[in-house]
DNA sequence: CGTTTGGTTGATGTATGTCAATATTAGTGG
DNA sequence: CCACTAATATTGACATACATCAACCAAACG
C-alpha cells in the first residue's frame, strides 16, 4: 500500500510522522489480533468501552437503532482503518459497532493509547488524522442524505466502497469487481431508504448494464456511468482520485 | 459556563487538562478579534487555508453547494467552538465555512497551533475533543437526516440549538426562548428539505403551540411536546442532559 | 418608490414508503 | 436425507410525505 496516497490531502509535512504513527499504534496492539464473526456486536450503546481497535481484514460498521425499529448505519470502516477511537476521549458511546463479515481486529485498551497520545506526537497525529478523516467522510455523508436521490445515494456508496478498497490496497486501482458483505436491508438502513427501494434501485442498475450487486460481490460495468449518476454527490476529492471514478470517467466539471 | 457540563461525557482524567487547553489555546489567539459580518463566506471550498478559529460570539457553519444549485448546511457553530481544526491536517477544505449572523472570531495560524499541538498535551487534547465532539454530532444528524420525517429533524434541531446554547452558557439553563438566525431557506438546507415545507411544519408548530419561530427568534411554548416530537432522533446524551430537553419533559425511555 | 429578500399559501406531481405475496437459499434438527 | 424455519431477495398495487410550481404579501433598502 502506498501511503502517500493513503493519507491524502494531508499536509505534506505530516506525512512522515503520520507513517510513523501508524507503525506505533499497530505496535502497540501486537499480539492482540482476533478473528469475530459476522454479526457479532464489538460495542454496544450507553456503555463504557475500554478499547481502540484496527480493523485489519473484514467489514464494520457504527449503527443506531431506536426503539421502534428504525436503524440507520453511520458510517462504514474498512481495513487498515481505527475505530472506537472516542473511547479515549469519552466515557460513553451512543452507538452500537458491529461487525458485518468475518473479520479479525486488533485492538488497544484506551488507557494505553492515550497514554501514548500524551508522548508521543507521531502517535497523537495519527489518532488526529483517523477522525479528522472519518469527520471528512461523515460531511460528505450528511451531504448525500440532505440533498441526494436514493439513486444518487446508491451510486455514491459502490462507487465509494471502490475507491476506499483500492486506497487500502484491498483490491486492485482499476478493479471493476470487488466483494461487499451488506445485504440490501443493510445497504437500505445505510442510505436511509426502504429495503423494497434499494431493491428496485438495484434492478435498474442491472438493467443498465450499470452495476450488479449479488451474492455479496459488486461488479461494476459501466463505471463512468455509475460516476456519472454519483457525480452530484461527490465532493472534489473523490472526483480528482483515480481510484474512485477510474481513468474513463468523464471529466465535466 | 460550567466546564464540567460543557466537556459532557468526557473520560474524568481529563478534565483539567481540557479546560487547560481552552485556555491555551485562547491565549494563541489573543488578539486576533474581528468582527465578521452576516453573510461573509470565512473559508472557500477547495483552497488551502491557514487558520483555526474560535467563534467567540455569533453563529457560523459548514455549508456545501453544488452546481445545480443544491446547498447543504452540513454543521452549525456556536459560542466557544473551534472550526476549521482540520486546516492543521490538510492542506484543501471542501466546503464553504460562512457566517449565519454578525460574528466576532478569533483565529490562529494552523502552524503555530499545530506546534502547540506538538508539543503540549493540553493543546492536543482540547483539539481532539473539538472533533470527537464534533463527529459525535454529526454521528447524530446523520441517524436523522437517514431516519427522521422533517417534522422530526425540525424539532430536534429547535431542541438541540436551545441545549447547546445552554451548555455555552450564552442562555439560561431553563430558557424557553432564544435568538436563532437562520432563514427558514437555511433551515431547509440544513435539514434537508423544501424552504416551503419548512414553512408548513414551522406553522403547524406555532399552530399547536409548540413553537414560534419568527423574526430570528426561537419561542418555545410546549417544550415536552417539542421534546416528544423529536424524542425518536434525540441520542442518549440528549435525552439525559437537562438543557436539552427540560426538567418537564416527561420520561418515556 | 421600485427592487430584493424572506415568508406564506394553494394546487398538483412524484419519489419513495407501505403492504402483501412469492421465490430462493441456508441453516437446523429429527 | 427430509421437513421446517428464518433470512434475503423480488415484484406488484397502492398510499403518502414531500417537492414543485406559482402566486402574493410584507419588510428592508437603496
Amino acid at each position: 500500500m502506498n501511503d502517500v496516497v493513503r493519507f491524502a490531502y494531508h499536509r505534506p509535512h505530516l506525512e512522515s510522522s503520520l507513517v510513523r504513527g501508524e507503525e506505533k499504534v499497530k505496535e502497540l496492539m501486537r499480539g492482540t489480533a482476533q478473528n469475530v464473526p459476522a454479526g457479532k456486536t464489538l460495542i454496544r450503546a450507553g456503555t463504557d468501552h475500554e478499547f481502540v481497535y484496527r480493523l485489519v481484514s473484514g467489514w464494520a460498521c457504527r449503527t443506531r437503532g431506536i426503539a421502534d425499529g428504525r436503524d440507520q448505519i453511520i458510517l462504514v470502516f474498512l481495513p487498515g482503518e481505527l475505530f472506537a477511537v472516542k473511547s479515549m476521549f469519552v466515557s460513553c458511546h451512543f452507538d452500537d459497532v458491529k461487525v458485518l463479515a468475518d473479520s479479525v481486529v486488533e485492538r488497544a485498551n484506551c488507557r494505553n493509547l492515550h497514554e501514548a497520545f500524551d508522548t508521543d506526537t507521531d502517535v497523537a497525529n495519527r489518532c488526529m488524522w483517523q477522525v479528522v478523516e472519518e469527520e471528512r467522510r461523515l460531511h460528505g455523508w450528511v451531504f448525500g442524505l440532505g440533498q441526494g436521490s436514493a439513486e444518487e445515494r446508491l451510486a455514491l456508496l459502490l462507487i465509494d466502497f471502490r475507491g476506499r478498497l483500492a486506497l487500502s490496497g484491498a483490491i486492485a486501482r482499476n478493479a471493476m469487481s470487488y466483494a461487499m458483505p451488506l445485504t440490501q436491508t443493510q445497504l437500505a438502513d445505510h442510505v436511509g431508504i426502504t429495503p423494497v427501494h434499494v431493491n428496485r434501485i438495484l434492478r435498474s442498475f442491472r438493467e443498465n448494464g450499470m452495476v450488479t450487486v449479488r451474492d455479496g460481490e459488486v461488479i461494476i460495468g459501466n463505471l463512468s456511468g455509475l460516476a456519472r449518476c454519483a457525480h452530484p454527490l461527490l465532493d472534489a476529492y473523490e472526483r480528482t482520485t483515480p481510484e474512485y471514478v477510474g481513468p474513463q470517467a468523464d471529466r465535466d466539471d
